[in-house]
DNA sequence: TAAAAAAACAACCAAATAGTTGGTTTTTGG
DNA sequence: CCAAAAACCAACTATTTGGTTGTTTTTTTA
């Protein structure tokens, strides 16, 4: 194998070692040597390749950000159908954030820091939202004094919000509310109100 | 002043300095030796008094969790009037939230630290939610097919999450989520959406 | 008021940690 | 095939940090 294409897996090794350990003890309680294990690599190289601890942290953050993006592009792509749409825009969103928990918690870790390392790329998935919103509305079948930057705010407040405070309201309710099961049923009920709420 | 009492004052100005740095940084990143700076006493103090950085931290959230039980209060005195009441109390537990971030941050901490050092005293919130909600449907106002347990975590969450991911999202929308005035206006909208799925 | 007890403190320590240095191996290109 | 460049690594360092020790000061109480 040629080596930029080594180099290349090594680096990879490296952001899936540091995804985990930033996502699971966010950047203060992240260790590089414990990265460097996890990726058996000697820890110069991540200095060599990353710069810093900060540099590796948010190299892996545009990472996520961009695997992120499918999503929007998923989002992108729908066109206004009726209720059933803002169902599937829900469930999608609660499919990916299932399927990504390390996205979940670097976004928590990154707001507690003040959200210093952030660059987003979800800007254009407010647009498809409000976009679907808009012609939803154009055809009649959502009112027209509906707040859109609200609602949108709602469509990921509401759905991001079942994956933050899983542990303490778990432990309050007494079952696991990060089960997948358990968020299934959310998805349906978050589902239910925005849909009572944008076409009632 | 006699002993006690001036004991006393120097563990609640440790026990200030300390909310402020691990609401602030984390149990992680807080550090002990600020937090003596902060609190003006020597740092053998806060192992006398707490035992140790964990001690402290504990120490620290059972007091902002006494402090939130007052707002469990003000709901547990609640009867069930009709629909305003269900915005009086999402506007309550803004309010509150508004008035508190230090535990707002601590409970987004604490939750990605596994929810190790909870010990939450908002179990009997949840059984006022859901006496005030099961009054609503008795007096037939509320229909009888909602499912209680969905729609009290929502109460809970739709709430919180305005608070959540402010830093984030506020980049995105362009203007500052975290103000007093877009979350008053966010609390009207979040009331709003309930108000149409528990009613509707 | 004097002895005992409690509170307060400055200086210290061992462990951990981000980052560096200087050298070795591997790959590449002429 | 060889020299330059890139990748890689073991060992080291300066600093930070949670926690401790031994002593002094203040308060209580008898």
């Amino acid at each position: 194998m040629e080596q930029k294409k080594k180099t290349e897996i090594t680096k990879q090794k490296i952001l899936d070692a540091a995804e985990a350990e930033f996502s699971e003890l966010g950047l203060a309680a992240a260790r590089v040597d414990s990265i460097a294990r996890s990726a058996a690599v000697n820890k110069q190289l991540i200095y060599a390749h990353f710069g810093s601890k900060e540099g590796l942290y948010s190299a892996v953050l545009s990472r996520v950000y961009r695997r992120l993006s499918e999503h929007q592009n998923t989002i992108a792509k729908k066109e206004f159908e009726g209720v059933e749409t803002v169902r599937e825009i829900v469930i999608e969103y609660f499919e990916t954030l299932l399927g990504d928990p390390a996205f979940v918690r670097l976004m928590l870790w990154e707001n507690l820091n003040g959200a210093k390392y952030v660059q987003s790329l979800d800007v254009d998935l407010y647009e498809s939202l409000r976009r679907i919103l808009k012609e939803g509305m154009e055809r009649g079948m959502i009112r027209r004094d509906l707040d859109l930057e609200q609602t949108v705010l709602s469509m990921n407040m509401f759905c991001f919000s079942a994956f933050s405070n899983v542990h303490t309201l778990s432990r309050i309710f007494g079952k696991d509310l990060g089960a997948e099961d358990e968020l299934r049923k959310r998805a349906e009920h978050i589902s239910d109100v925005l849909i009572k709420y944008i076409f009632g």
